[in-house]
DNA sequence: ATGACGGTAGCATACCGA
């Protein structure tokens, strides 16, 4: 079975794109992130005529994650549990891909970094830092399940000087903070699995580059995009790859997907 | 340090992003 994640920066404006990819990689389960509407501009019927089921949680303007699957969706968590959130960054369901029942997450971690014009403003870093406390109190529970977990998207987070083209850059950085790293490298070390690392120890594995400043054809990007598996997803895995073709296409967003193939 | 570039809301420009 085929799994996904992609930051799609608006699904509305993305829809083109997106449907080319699906009908082109056909992935059984995909985890959106920042499709950017509530459930009343959500592309529901697009979808379902690509072959695909959709559940969101769902914010205007900004956010919103939301996860596809060939097979029927059943919802089990909106938001992470243990966390007053106004904003929709969490969306957790169990469907079926290759005959058996997956627990799959989409996440959007706060980035955490102030607004351009407030740099004195750390409320979005403190609040970057509770989610991850959260994220981290669930996914001890997502481990005690039998069931796989895949626990995917953008975790706005840069672990090592591998993952991304200029560390000295961004070192005070949101995404970059010694802090931050060890929160999501606690996550690995209750038994979450980096998929894309497991397999691929060196390599570069950006997910994200900026519009800005011709930053993709000069490869400055970062990879902040993770598919997190459970043990006994990660003993099912047989290929992760960044997949660039998208973010080379018309009208691209500025995170590509990333996908996963595991044994069923 | 700043702004680049793109998306949204809503109609000019502000906010957000990584």
């Amino acid at each position: 079975m085929i799994a996904a994640t992609y930051n799609v920066n608006s699904i509305n404006a993305r829809m083109e794109n997106l449907a080319c990819w699906l009908r082109e990689k056909s992935p059984d389960i995909v985890l959106l992130q920042e499709i950017k509407t509530e459930y009343d501009g959500f592309p529901f019927f697009e979808l379902q005529a690509l072959g695909y089921e959709a559940a969101i949680l769902g914010q205007k303007s900004y956010n919103g994650v939301a996860v596809l699957s060939k097979k029927k969706i059943k919802v089990i968590e909106e938001g992470l549990p243990g966390l007053k959130d106004e904003q929709a960054r969490y969306l957790e369901v169990e469907t079926e891909a290759g005959g058996e029942v997956w627990r799959a997450a989409s996440v959007y971690l706060p980035n955490g970094n102030p607004p351009y014009n407030h740099p004195d403003d750390d409320s979005k870093y403190v609040y970057k830092l509770k989610w991850m406390d959260a994220l981290y109190e669930h996914a001890k529970d997502l481990l005690q399940l039998s069931r796989p977990v895949l626990l995917g998207g953008d975790f706005n987070v840069i672990l090592t000087a591998e993952d991304v083209y200029d560390e000295k850059a961004f070192l005070n950085n949101a995404l970059c903070r010694e802090e931050v790293r060890q929160k999501l490298t606690a996550i690995r070390y209750l038994g979450f699995y980096d998929a894309f690392r497991l397999l691929h120890p060196q390599e570069k594995g950006y997910t994200f580059w900026d519009y800005a400043g011709q930053a993709f054809p000069a490869d400055n990007g970062m990879r902040i995009d993770y598919m997190m598996l459970s043990p006994q997803a990660a003993d099912r895995l047989l290929f992760c790859e960044v997949d660039k073709d998208p973010r080379r296409g018309v009208k691209p967003s500025d995170h590509t997907p990333l996908i996963v193939e595991l044994k069923s």
